[in-house]
DNA sequence: ATTCAGGCTTGACAAGTGTCAAGTTACTGG
DNA sequence: CCAGTAACTTGACACTTGTCAAGCCTGAAT
């Protein structure tokens, strides 16, 4: 029977599918992105998958059946963390007409991000962290490091190229010290360090000229 | 009556507590030490004080006994680690006679810890994680990321002296630079990325002589 | 030898965990 | 309009967790 089929029939059927598909996998997203608002207000250790409930607008059973266990939920979020996360400076990037155009758009947003989405990337080093300990984040987590080194790369070729020069280290070096400093300057300022924003940013300031 | 003991009836009664006080500080870092253990095993989210407990020579019991709860018993944990971690570099330092010298021991030194105490700098990791969300971890924390900024510092100023220099950056940008690059070749390592290791060597050898 | 306190063990408790099966509702194709 | 399936809720399960009270042991002071 199935043979008998017609083309056409075997189209419609296939269209259904990825509809249902598309269906449920924006569930998915829409479940990772309740979530994550937990898991930025407590941490990777602290969450269950219940306070995510009650914080949500779900149930605890929606969440088992979308996903077939807890860390299939989490590295669904860390996924789509990644895609909000990877494009943040790239307008900048792309419209700056001179070094200090990029310069300040940077430092501007990076000042904006480490204030407003302080929760969102504490968890983030914490789901790095997590995927030193568990195997089944690792491959994420990889991978979105590299799109975040990718990404601090752009910035300093765009500002290379705008005074005539090359970067003068390469990419795991610049984003090992982007990423650093913003780790640091995000603890403290967690911490209720003031002093913590400005401080970032004197620092960047003063690296970029000397980087490229 | 307490006004009448004599002065060296005072001074017997002090030394008493003090030797009380001493068996049970050190009883503490004993039992701090089993659970670095288990820590570093598990991570910070997945250990328990039964596990701990059950992969020590400890019962559960004791350890409430000795800290008042878990954040007690892990802030002592971290106390206990930083002691450990932050004098690694300092015979290299004091011993190298000249940049080479020093280069290759902090190289070797680097390589060792990466591969020897990766459980122990992972959960170094993650701890720092959780200061993010646990204000009880925070102070402790910030302490011992001073602790190995300055522990970089010497190592940067010894290599600059060596060479009639100084460094051209500032303690926190080599210490993010530095950290940032430990923390990403962990990761790889642990994900048994064998490159990790050499990557990590070959871009710090490229960079001392840039940074000083 | 008896007492007694500090050090430690044991077992219990309540709260919370991930998981899942059974039942309910909503919706859609025929 | 009806059947049947997808979407979701509910409640229960087995287990783990931090905490702590009650009791046990040992060794020293009296």
């Amino acid at each position: 029977m199935a043979r008998q089929a017609t083309g056409a029939a075997q189209r419609v059927a296939v269209a259904a599918e990825t509809l249902r598909d598309e269906k449920f996998n924006a569930r998915r997203i829409e479940l990772a992105e309740a979530a994550l608002e937990t898991l930025g207000e407590l941490g990777f250790a602290r969450t269950s998958l219940r306070e995510i409930a009650q914080n949500s607008a779900f149930t605890h059973g929606v969440f088992h059946y979308y996903f077939s266990d807890k860390l299939d939920l989490i590295c669904c979020c860390v996924r789509h963390y990644k895609a909000k996360c990877v494009t943040r400076y790239d307008e900048v990037v792309t419209t700056a007409r001179s070094r200090d155009e990029l310069t300040e758009g940077f430092l501007a947003k990076l000042a904006a991000t480490l204030q407003d989405e302080a929760r969102m990337h504490r968890l983030w080093y914490d789901l790095r962290s997590q995927a030193m300990f568990e195997p089944a984040f690792r491959k994420d987590v990889l991978e979105i490091d590299k799109s975040l080194e990718a990404m601090i790369w752009r910035i300093a070729t765009r500002y290379a190229e705008l005074g005539n020069r090359k970067p003068a280290s390469s990419p795991a070096a610049l984003y090992a010290l982007f990423d650093g400093l913003f780790q640091s300057a995000l603890l403290r300022h967690l911490a209720s360090d003031e002093k913590a924003v400005p401080d970032l940013l004197d620092e960047v300031r003063r690296l970029l000229p000397t980087i490229c």
